[in-house]
DNA sequence: ATCAAATATTACCTATACGTAATAAATTTC
DNA sequence: GAAATTTATTACGTATAGGTAATATTTGAT
C-alpha cells in the first residue's frame, strides 16, 4: 500500500513537484488527515460531556474573553467560521444550557453571547481532556522542531485564508 | 487584536507551555485555520465546474487508479474518510453522471466505483486550478523548508490518525 | 454443508460548512 | 434628517462528518 501511494503519483507526465509529488507529501491530503484525524480523536474524548469539538472551540473563546462576552460575529472571526455556521452553533448550545444570547446594549442588530456556568464547567472539564490529547499528539515530534512547526503552520494558514479571501471576487490567479 | 490573541493565552495559570501557548501557535487553531482556509479557496474556484473539493478528492483517487476503479471502503480509506460520508458522496456524484457503481464481481457486498468520461474531464479541468492554488499557498514557505515542513505534517498527521483509532476503545490515555 | 462472526453498504439521525436571500438596525450621504 | 448603504443576524437549502442500526454477503469454525 504504501507502494500504491508511490505508483499513484506518477501517472500524470508533466507536472512540477510541488503539485505532483507522492501523496505522502501532498498538502491538502495531509492537512486534510490531521484534521479530521485531530478533530475525531477530541470529539470521541469528549462524547460523555455532552459537547462536540466545534462546541468546545465555541466555549474556549468565551473562557479567554471573560469580560463582557463576544458577539457573533466576533465568534465567526475567531474561529475561522462562518456567520450561518455559528448561528445554528449557538443554537444548539443556547438550548442545551451552555451559553445564553441577548441583544447587544449598543449594537441592537448584534447578539452578545455570555457563558453559563454549566458552559464554564464543561469547557474546563474539555480543556483537560484538550491537552492530554495535544501532548500526545504533539509528543510524535521532536521537541525542538516544535515551534518552528508550528511558525510555519502558522504562514501557510494565513496564506490559505488570503487565497480564499482572494477567490471570492472574480480572482482565480489568472 | 494581536494583542488580543497574545493576552487570551494568558488567563489560566498553571498549563504546560506546549498547550497554553499564545493563539498564535496553538496546532488545532493553526490545523483548523490552514484546512478551512485551503478547502474555502478551493471550493470556490471550482464552483463553476459543478463540483466540490470532497468530489475533487473523489475523482482525484479514481483517476490515480485507473485500474478497474476502487470500491467504497477502498474510497473511504484512501479519503480518511468515513464510509457513511463516503456513501451519500457517491451517490450524489452518480446522479451528477460524474461515475457509475456497480455490483464488485468477487464480493457481491462491495460496490466498485468507475469514472466516467465527464468525470475525467471534470477531474482535468479541477486538477489545474488546484496545482495553481498549491503553488499560490505553498509559496509563502521558503523553499528548502517545503518538504521538511511537509515531513513533518505526515508525523503528525498519523499521530491524530492513531489517536482517534485508540479513542474508539476506551483507552483515553489514562 | 451449516451456523456464527466478520465485513461492505445502506438507512436514518444530528452537527457542521457555507451559499443566497431576507430582516433589522446602524452608518453614511446629500 | 430621510434615503441609500453597510452590517449583524436569521431563514432556508445543499453538501459533508460521522454515530447507530439494519441488510446482505462472505468467511471461518465445526
Amino acid at each position: 500500500m504504501a507502494m500504491d501511494d508511490i505508483s499513484s503519483a506518477l501517472d500524470h507526465g508533466a507536472m512540477p513537484d510541488e503539485v505532483d509529488s507522492p501523496v505522502k507529501f501532498r498538502f491538502p491530503l495531509l492537512l486534510r488527515r490531521a484534521w479530521y484525524g485531530l478533530n475525531q480523536a477530541f470529539r470521541r474524548r469528549i462524547v460523555h460531556l455532552g459537547i462536540t469539538p466545534d462546541q468546545y472551540t465555541v466555549l474556549r473563546n468565551l473562557c479567554e474573553k471573560h469580560t463582557d462576552g463576544l458577539t457573533q460575529k466576533d465568534l465567526t472571526q475567531r474561529m475561522s467560521s462562518d456567520p450561518n455556521t455559528v448561528a445554528s452553533l449557538l443554537e444548539r448550545m443556547e438550548s442545551a444550557g451552555l451559553l445564553t444570547r441577548k441583544i447587544d446594549d449598543q449594537d441592537r442588530r448584534a447578539r452578545r453571547i455570555m457563558l453559563s456556568a454549566v458552559g464554564k464547567k464543561r469547557f474546563y472539564q474539555a480543556q483537560a481532556i484538550a491537552q492530554e490529547l495535544q501532548v500526545e499528539v504533539l509528543g510524535a515530534l521532536k521537541g525542538g522542531d516544535c515551534p518552528r512547526f508550528m511558525h510555519e503552520l502558522g504562514i501557510l494558514a494565513d496564506a490559505c485564508r488570503e487565497a480564499a479571501d482572494r477567490s471570492l471576487k472574480g480572482t482565480k490567479t489568472s
